[in-house]
DNA sequence: TCGTTCATGTAACGCGTTACATGATTGC
DNA sequence: GCAATCATGTAACGCGTTACATGAACGA
């Protein structure tokens, strides 16, 4: 077996989810919907969709116009792949949507999943955006805590370097309220995020 | 050969031009000082600090008594190995700094590389910082362009992602705007960004 | 004496990239 | 016809982690 990736597999079952396509496709658009944050290449990408496949969870089929893309390929003519997802494969991405990861899986790949939001349901909405605001207000404490101890040695660069750090931090935690007050506030519709305009305390 | 990890062999370069160290302590100090961001394991850092020694940058040390009062302020243990920057190795430290690489060595790593912006000098640290604003301000154009092509196919969602995403970049050029500015109102010394005040090396 | 922390190290794996190889389609 | 782009794929490497193995010293 190969490549059991995690967020790959997540992020490709979810696009495959609202529409099928072929692999080069796939990856502009992990580059541009969700991919300001992650940029993924062929060489995760196509070996990937081959075990997707062997798993049952997506199902080949034949660009516009060949009947089968390996015996065309045989012939000497290049049909591109196209994806779909299947019946297992929705099953599998609901499966990952509601796992609440029992690792770091949120934590790094928070982004990925939260592009997802729209498929999935509000009181797991919940989960993810409460699970990463602790995690982060840990992360906070912990800062707090070395900062405290270390203050003096630390030359002004590396202070300024942590001040800045643990204000992103505390950024995104307050970000990550208004997300929850507002998911709290019922919308139990997958759309319409907090406000449009981005007002943020300073 | 292995292990020519840049980053890794950048910090612990950095580390132990301020004082020889034992890995052990190596480790925690990359956890702190530095690792508010980055977390080396054991697993990494000892292969590191033996292809240093190969190199010729680091010298081992048996490491028991009195000559440094700093490294062996806790004597009396295990035999453990100090590690000391031999003059090749300040040398090499130096072309790291001066460095302004080629990749994105300084775009993953724009962390590490502040936090040795004291041993650092007025110019070479400009043009890390303009260095990034630049990269950074790239990636903003970038990211303008996409959500302007795509942004009525995106649900909500995603949307409020993009938008988070590209404030926190945005935050960040003015975090280095600021930094800049601070840089080039004549601050000949190698120390003294914003607030704060002292002097710890050169 | 027994668990914990200190201290050093290795092997195997994870997750992804770059570089390479191949061929088809489109546009000038 | 020839370059650029579309499209798929593999092999090798990079950079790091986890899990494992070892052992000395400290504290209760």
């Amino acid at each position: 077996m190969s490549r059991r990736s995690g967020v790959l597999e997540f992020a490709v079952l979810g696009l495959l989810r609202e529409s099928p396509m072929h692999g080069y496709e796939l990856r502009k658009r992990l580059n541009t919907s969700l991919g300001v944050f992650r940029a993924f290449s062929y060489g995760s990408l196509y070996p990937c969709l081959k075990t997707l496949v062997q798993h049952g969870w997506l199902a080949e089929e034949p660009g516009s116009d060949a009947e089968d893309p390996r015996a065309t390929a045989l012939s000497g003519r290049r049909a591109r792949i196209v994806y779909r997802l299947t019946a297992e494969g929705k099953e599998r991405f609901e499966e990952l949507l509601t796992q609440t990861g029992p690792d770091a899986w949120e934590d790094d790949n928070f982004g990925v999943r939260f592009a997802f939001f729209g498929q999935t349901s509000r009181d797991v909405r919940m989960r993810v955006l409460e699970g990463r605001r602790s995690r982060l207000e840990e992360r906070l404490a912990k800062m707090r805590a070395s900062l405290a101890r270390t203050r003096e040695k630390l030359d002004d660069y590396t202070l300024e370097l942590q001040r800045h750090g643990m204000e992103s931090v505390e950024r995104e935690v307050r970000w990550l309220n208004e997300l929850i007050e507002s998911e709290r506030e019922g919308r139990e519709r997958g759309t319409s995020p907090p406000d449009g305009s981005g007002d943020t305390t300073s």
